[in-house]
DNA sequence: TGTATTAATGAAAATGATTTTCATTAACTT
DNA sequence: AAGTTAATGAAAATCATTTTCATTAATACA
């Protein structure tokens, strides 16, 4: 069985059994770009691993979250999507959203400036209403590139 | 037949036809300061009007949604929970959701210069991807004071 | 290198929010 | 006041996700 993405993240201390699916979903993510759901996980596995159900997909995906080697972005087409954490967009939940089709676009830019705000306010509402504040989220929505051209640019 | 609303708002000429259902769930929005997911709303009926259904307040939401008197925020918790558009909320979308219980807080501080941020953010960013921006969100997550003492601050 | 232990898996059922269907009700038109 | 048809409510359908549980297989250990 390939062991490619145990040894490369030091994963075998971390997760009691190291799998082929585990192995293989890992793989999909770090192949792809953009943020993909459970469900396209599962189809882009299918053809190669037909044997791999949606649930250990789920379950897999679950665990990689908790390990911190993935995040989770709630979609408006109500799938949840899944990126993996890199260096580069480590720390940051900045993303473009389509509303139409799901797709989640990362950028970095002005990330500097939106982290100076974000910590500032940040600072002030936990204060104020006494909140812990763990996590934060800057998004846009609208029409990704593909879907203005498919509603008639509106 | 109660017409409190109907007139209030000047509703008669969008709207088909304006039934109970319509102006009470119009109400309750309008009495409660916080955001109601459906079930929270179909619940606060339930003493009083029974015969509403859970359906109901569905469909009705989303036509005020569509509208423009509510707004619809995703909450972490599953539900989708709304609030009333009023005039100091208008344009912001702005929220501290505790990831426990689900409860969201709308915050006005720091609104000018986030606007500043957002809206020079956006420009580049539509630019950039060729994104048609129709909305924004900006979002701290967290554990509410209530849910930090539940988990024993933790 | 087998073999036992038990974590991980997959299929199917369960869940929970939301949507659809469809027969009935009632708001508005005339 | 009566007809038209939009709005309703109950139940069924959907859809993403989670749970259950019997089976499989990764690791430990003899």
């Amino acid at each position: 069985m390939p062991r490619r993405h145990c040894a490369r993240h030091g994963l075998r201390e971390q997760v009691g059994r190291w799998t082929e699916p585990r192995d293989v979903i890992l793989d999909v993510l770090s192949r792809s770009k953009g943020h993909l759901s459970a469900k396209e996980i599962y189809d882009a596995l299918y053809s190669s691993h037909p044997g791999i159900g949606l649930t250990t997909v789920y379950r897999t995906l679950e665990l990689f979250r908790r390990l911190g080697f993935i995040q989770k972005v709630a979609s408006p087409d109500g799938q949840a999507r899944y990126e993996l954490r890199t260096e580069e967009n480590k720390g940051h939940h900045h993303h473009l959203i389509c509303l139409r089709c799901g797709k989640i676009i990362d950028y970095q830019d002005f990330a500097d400036e939106e982290l100076e705000l974000v910590k500032k306010t940040e600072k002030a509402l936990a204060q104020k209403h006494n909140f812990l504040i763990l996590d934060h989220n800057i998004e846009f929505l609208g029409l990704c590139d593909k879907c203005r051209q498919a509603a008639g640019d509106i």
